[in-house]
DNA sequence: AGGTTGACAAAGG
DNA sequence: GCCTTTGCCAACC
């Protein structure tokens, strides 16, 4: 059996494995979606196992913006994997959600 | 058993 | 547009 820390995590951790390519999703969405508060989304991207195949670097704020405990190399790390799949970031270091945020099932906005 | 903190969001001033 | 307060649910002290 395996070792998951909460149902929880692993129904969120697996939202996020359903995020394509070039595409981001943000926290209160992804609680919304598994039904639970935007906190827990983000301690579950925070618990995370080195290694897992979880793309925890499409997961951003409300406002497009990278997260606070990605601050510093986390943020380079997050927005140089973002680039590599094609999510352009503005002037300010943001996203446009309206043009690169996901959902499951309201997908196919190119 | 109880209080605080946290990779956040929404509402109010 | 900015900052402050409240709510979220689980983990940590």
């Amino acid at each position: 059996m395996a070792c998951e820390r909460h149902a929880l995590y692993g129904r969120i951790d697996d939202w996020v494995r359903g995020i394509p390519p070039g595409r981001v999703a943000s926290y209160g969405q992804i609680g919304a979606f598994v039904g639970c508060g935007p906190r827990q989304v983000g301690r579950a991207m925070a618990t995370l196992p080195p290694g897992a195949d979880v793309p925890w670097h499409r997961v951003v704020n409300s406002r497009g913006a990278l997260s606070t405990r990605t601050a510093g190399d986390g943020h380079l790390l997050q927005r140089h994997r973002l680039e590599a799949e094609g999510v352009v970031f503005d002037g300010r270091g943001t996203i446009d959600l309206g043009h690169y945020g996901w959902s499951p099932g309201g997908a196919g906005h190119p």
